[in-house]
DNA sequence: TAAAAAATCCTCATTTGTGGGTATTGTGAA
DNA sequence: TTCACAATACCCACAAATGAGGATTTTTTA
């Protein structure tokens, strides 16, 4: 029988711990490894071997999508299984996007993860029940991109959004980028459009969700 | 010897079940319960002995604040130890002045956790290094509330910042609280007072981290 | 290299948010 | 039964954000 190596990125080592007590019970499922972040699984991969990463959207330096972005490229081989607490559309569409083969929530029941995995490996996408609900239920505010289609924000785009959700003025971050305040404005309305969210809340929640703050 | 008996609170059971199997190899304590939020911790207390809660501020229908001001009140000798990801101070101290015994961070190192139990169950307090740094450094924005004395929102406060949060406009809270835009305002501008938060941001995050969308 | 994407700056009208106040109820605790 | 506080409501002045236009320059990438 050929074991299934996996590797969990979790912000908390907790977390890394509990799923491989859950999965102990699984003899041909193995977590070999755990990283804290994006940056810090890449380091690893270069050491260890593995056929498949359990990755949460939540990722501090680099968040999951990127980190799952960058996999896709480096490592065409191995399989992608997101696992997070996010329900939301925006999160499940880019990991699907980026290239996970699945997205778990982490709440599920004990067995799903265990399947989830299997079915994976296989060749089979897995989506959790829930996401696929967010999934049918389409983007909250606006009819656009139903697509499915991912809009990734660009580097000076996360940096607004990051001072936006550090409780900064548009002054400040004029100041702080050395830009004007005109610009901070548009980069925060093109924000606001990418991410189908009406205002300053919006905004914050994303960053905060994806470990930006 | 005697046996020390934890129930974890935890949003997330993989987090409970990392907690188990990093104590699993301290002979004296001992993992009893787990629930996912205060509400289900109350229920479960009536049925389970337990010697220690170690429990989360971020939880659903209950946050642990206004869970450990409950379990003071109706447990008097029941030890909590609070256990989360999050070092602002206002949640530190929230949880000591609510009857907390100490303040454990969930990416401390591997035997912090034990140590801190024990410490606690010995009539001593224990707080994490960067949470006593986020102590040392006081509140943010201004230098009220230096003695540390909590603030807590009042309930329609809570429904107002939970709105917030979720993006909604003044004019839609109003509407949906039968009271005028004016009201909203000044619920707006008082907790802002209480959190010392200068915006938005402050008071989306605020509601976040305590899970209250 | 030419086209596309990103970043920059601008105006103007409108809405929302912020920071000071003040005042009237109702409720619950000392 | 006071007394404090929560919740409600209103006022004004000013700052900030939003929406809808347009435009230019740099950087990337196909």
């Amino acid at each position: 029988m050929q074991m299934i190596r996996i590797i969990v990125v979790d912000r908390h080592e907790l977390v890394a711990l509990g799923i491989a007590s859950r999965l102990a019970d699984q003899p041909e499922l193995e977590v070999v490894g755990h990283a804290c972040s994006g940056v810090k699984l890449l380091e690893r991969l270069r050491e260890t071997q593995a056929d498949l990463i359990l990755i949460d959207v939540s990722l501090h330096e680099m968040d999951g999508i990127d980190t799952v972005r960058k996999l896709h490229r480096n490592y065409p081989g191995l399989k992608v299984l997101a696992h997070s607490a996010l329900t939301e559309i925006e999160y499940v569409n880019s990991m699907l996007i980026e290239g996970a083969s699945g997205y778990v929530l982490k709440d599920g029941p004990a067995d799903e993860l265990a399947h989830a995995v299997r079915t994976v490996m296989n060749g089979d996408t897995y989506i959790s029940p829930h996401a696929q609900h967010s999934i049918a239920n389409g983007y909250r505010f606006t009819e656009k991109r139903m697509g499915g289609e991912y809009v990734g924000l660009t580097k000076r785009e996360r940096e607004i959004i990051r001072m936006v959700a550090l409780d900064r003025t548009n002054r400040e971050i004029a100041d702080a980028l050395f830009i004007t305040e005109e610009t901070v404005k548009t980069h925060r309305k093109n924000l606001m459009t990418k991410l189908n969210v009406r205002g300053v809340a919006g905004l914050v929640k994303y960053a905060v969700d994806r470990c930006w703050v």
